[in-house]
DNA sequence: ACCTTCGTTATGTACTACATAACAACAAAA
DNA sequence: TTTTGTTGTTATGTAGTACATAACGAAGGT
């Protein structure tokens, strides 16, 4: 008889689909959760109603009620059985986010991500600016002269209190979390990297009141990172 | 007797911590592969020796591996065991961006993070800019006229485009991920908010080379959006 | 009304059992 | 000798049972 084809219809091989239980009853999960409109707060049936109605045991209910709760989309209590939550969207984000199991070329992409939100930031910056701030940003624009060794950790309070100025939390919180992806690619370059306009300088540009003038400000601020990717990536 | 203490020393009210052991097993197994510095390809003990070495049933084991396996931290082959791999960092972000279940503040805040990602973006897209770029883009600012009625989903052409070509697919992939949202806060909105400048106009300034002047009018373009956000969200 | 007690219920954990896929090693055939 | 087929082993995948534990609610006593 004729071999049995393990070629698609292109001609492609086909990804092998090694899909589990779990997986397919997480699948199932979140769309129930979805297409049933459950809200925060909404009561799920509970593990045995789930297990007899998918056809699979409680061992592979729990596998993915565990996959959810890690998530945040479920919390649950003994007794009271499973309710939906709101997931913190960054949470998980952050436990993916260590830097020994990210290839380089992703951490280039996120490096480059900090440049765009840094030049993007004076728009929600500006609006919401006040007094207080800029007094806060002189003080630790004063810090970076006096601990000149510790750059980095002045360059981080400096950025993050810019971040945390536009009262975003969702962004401040990404911000930090990006973090470490930052410091490391740091040190991956040669030198000290240092931009023509200091913190000090970037402080009397945001007095000035010119958000052009500061965001030109940053740009040069950041020069030495913009000038290492001017290229289009091209190996890889 | 004195009623006991359900505050903390700071006053404040204590959470309630309802670690359950695949809590902590996740835990310590992610601390394991980060302080033995495994890297990708690398085996882990079997599920066996997992569970005796850390105390707990091998259900408990499976339940932390499954959250692993699914953030894909980790990958499992019948008899091969689990080796570690590269998580996709967007991947696990994806799972938790229903705009079902995020409220209201926090959709504003990614809302907020499109418009300081445009505002960036013009400063990696200029270095990478192509003829043959400027020739997509004007093709979909055709269309806009030609198909009046469906804005938004030219819109997220356009705009998608202007992603994609900076090559930063992190980036890219991350803005189509926030566009269920972005889209979603449009809807919220009364009026069509059309901006001042087209996307023609855009695609105008682009060819004209100059930076700044397409950053100027993308700003406009956003305008509408921009405007309603002035304020440092004070209730809530 | 308030407190206590106790039964019920759903989750949390442990353990056993078996199916299944994948590897390894050896045996058979060309 | 290289290739192919067989078989046994091993680790994951799934099912099922059992029991602990916390939380709720109802009943009963003060």
């Amino acid at each position: 008889m004729p071999a049995m084809s393990i070629m698609s219809p292109s001609g492609e091989l086909e990804p092998i689909l090694n899909k589990t239980m779990a997986d397919i009853v997480e699948a199932r999960l979140r769309e129930y959760i979805r297409t049933k409109n459950y809200k925060p707060g909404d009561a799920l049936p509970t593990e045995m109603e789930l297990a007899e109605g998918l056809g699979v045991s409680r061992n592979v209910v729990r596998e993915a009620l565990s996959r959810l709760r890690m998530l945040g989309i479920i919390e649950t209590r003994k007794k009271r059985g499973m309710v939906i939550t709101q997931p913190d969207i960054l949470g998980s984000f952050e436990k993916v986010l260590d830097p020994i199991m990210i290839d380089e070329a992703t951490m280039r992409d996120i490096f480059e991500l900090r440049l765009v939100l840094e030049m993007g930031l004076p728009d929600l910056l500006f609006p919401r600016l006040t007094e207080a701030h800029v007094t806060e940003l002189e003080k630790i624009a004063r810090e970076e002269q006096a601990t000149d060794n510790f750059r980095i950790q002045n360059e981080i309070a400096f950025h993050g209190k810019l971040y945390e100025i536009t009262g975003n939390n969702t962004l401040k919180r990404f911000q930090s979390l990006l973090l470490p992806i930052f410091a490391y690619v740091i040190t991956l370059e040669e030198k000290p990297t240092r931009g023509k306009i200091s913190h000090s300088g970037l402080v009397e540009l945001l007095k000035t009141g010119n958000k052009e003038a500061f965001r030109q400000g940053m740009l040069e601020h950041l020069r030495p990172h913009f000038d290492r990717l001017e290229h289009p990536t091209p190996g890889e």
